[in-house]
RNA sequence: CGCGGGGUAGAGCAGUCCGGUAGCUCGUCGGGCUCAUAACCCGGAGGUCGAGGGUUCAAAUCCCUCCCCCGCAA
C-alpha cells in the first residue's frame, strides 16, 4: 500500500516509524513548512521532517496544501491511502479526493470528545482520568469522520501534557498499523461520530496558561500538568516578572487560612511555598522565576526570600 | 544578524558598575544540647568564579572571541 504521510510535531514522529518499521510503502512525508523559531529565530526542522530525512523519505513542505500546487504535488504521488497526525492544515475536499481508499487520521482522544487541535492538553486540563486515541477517517470537518478504531488510556494522577503526549504517540503508533491491516482486510468497522456529544477545544494559547487564583486549588493543579511543557501555569510577582508554577499539589490546610485568592501564606527554604486559592492551599512544588530554568521551590526560595503575605497575579 | 536575562562549592544566590585574601542561605561530614523535632550551638570538608585570549604589579570584577542555559517573540 502507498501512503503518503502528514504530519508535524513530536506526535506524529511514532506513527510516521510505525508506518516505516510495518513496511508501508511511505512515497513522502508532508509537513508544516520550516520557519524561524527558537531564540536567534534559527531555521529549525519539525520532528517529522527530522526522521523522514533520517530514513530516507522524501519530504514535501507546503504552504497551503490545498493550493493547486499541493494538490498536483500529492496527486503525481498516486497514493493509495493518506494519514494525517497532527499536521496542522485542514485538508480541502480536493485534497481529501486525491487517495483512492481516503484519509485516515491519528487523534489523540476518545472521539467525539476533545475534537480539536490541542485534545491532550485539555484533557488534562480538565483534570479527565481517562483519554485514548482514535483513528478515523477524515472528512471536510475538523474531527467529525467516521470512527475506525479507539484505544483508551488512563491518565496518571500527577503527568503531564507532555508525558501523555509521548505515550500517546506510541499508542497511536500501533493503532494505525491495526486500523490500516482491518483496512487491508476489509473488516474495519466505521462508525459515525454522535455529533450531539462532541466537545471541541480551541488551539492552547500562552493565556490559556494564567493562573486564576480564585479557582479551587485542585484545578490549578490540572492546569499546572496539562500546559506543560507548553505554554506552563503562570502567575505575576508583585515586581511584574512571570513566575512559572510547574508542578504542585493541593492541599487541605489544618488551620484553614482565610487569605485572599492569591496570598502567599508561606514561602521558605524549609516548608516550600503555598498559596492560598479559591478553595484549599496549592503547595508549590516546582517552579520558575524569570530568567531561570525551572526547580523545586525549596531550591529558588534560597536565593530569593519571599514574605508570607504576598499577592501573586495582581492587576497590573 | 529579532529582543532581553543568566553561568561563582552538591543546590539556590550575593559579590562585577568603582580590580586588591571567595561570601550568604541550605545541604553534607564530625561533635554537642534536647523527652523530641523541619529546632538550636560548635567545628570541618568542598570552588580551574562557563571556556580561551588580552590589559594590569594584581582580574569573578575591565576588553575581545567562543560555548551552554533561560524568558519574550515566532
Amino acid at each position: 500500500m502507498r501512503v503518503v504521510f502528514m504530519g508535524t510535531p513530536a506526535f506524529a514522529v511514532p506513527p510516521l516509524r510505525a508506518l516505516l518499521d510495518a513496511g508501508y510503502d511511505v512515497a513522502a512525508a508532508v509537513t508544516q513548512p520550516d520557519r524561524p523559531s527558537g531564540r536567534g529565530h534559527k531555521l529549525a526542522a519539525c520532528p517529522v521532517k527530522a526522521l523522514a530525512v533520517s530514513r530516507g523519505v522524501p519530504v514535501l513542505q507546503f504552504e497551503r496544501l490545498r493550493g493547486a500546487e499541493g494538490v498536483a504535488a500529492l496527486s503525481a504521488l498516486a497514493p493509495d491511502l493518506f494519514v494525517t497526525a497532527a499536521y496542522g492544515q485542514i485538508l480541502s475536499q480536493k485534497v481529501l479526493d486525491i487517495p483512492r481508499l481516503g484519509t485516515v487520521n491519528v487523534h489523540a482522544s476518545l472521539l467525539p470528545k476533545y475534537r480539536g487541535p490541542a485534545p491532550i492538553s485539555w484533557c488534562v486540563i480538565e483534570g479527565e482520568t481517562v483519554t485514548g486515541v482514535t483513528t478515523m477517517m477524515t472528512d471536510a470537518g475538523v474531527d467529525t469522520g467516521d470512527i475506525l478504531l479507539a484505544e483508551p488510556v488512563p491518565i496518571g494522577p500527577d503527568e503531564t501534557a507532555g508525558a501523555l503526549t509521548a505515550r500517546l504517540a506510541e499508542i497511536g503508533g500501533a493503532l494505525l498499523i491495526r486500523t490500516l491491516r482491518r483496512i487491508e482486510a476489509g473488516d474495519c468497522p466505521r462508525v459515525p461520530q454522535d455529533h450531539a456529544a462532541a466537545t471541541r477545544h480551541p488551539m492552547l494559547k500562552k493565556e490559556h496558561g494564567l493562573i486564576d487564583w480564585t479557582r479551587p486549588a485542585a484545578r490549578i493543579v490540572n492546569l499546572a500538568r496539562g500546559v506543560d511543557p507548553w505554554p506552563g501555569a503562570w502567575t505575576t510577582l508583585p515586581d511584574g516578572g512571570v513566575l512559572k508554577v510547574w508542578t504542585a499539589r493541593a492541599i487541605d490546610p489544618a488551620d484553614a487560612a482565610e487569605a485572599a485568592p492569591g496570598t502567599v501564606l508561606h514561602a521558605d527554604a524549609k516548608r516550600g511555598m503555598a498559596v492560598a486559592t479559591g478553595a484549599g492551599v496549592l503547595d508549590i512544588v516546582e517552579l520558575q522565576a524569570p530568567g531561570a530554568k525551572r526547580m523545586p521551590a525549596r531550591d529558588y526560595l534560597r536565593g530569593h526570600p519571599m514574605e508570607a503575605g504576598v499577592m501573586l497575579g495582581v492587576e497590573d
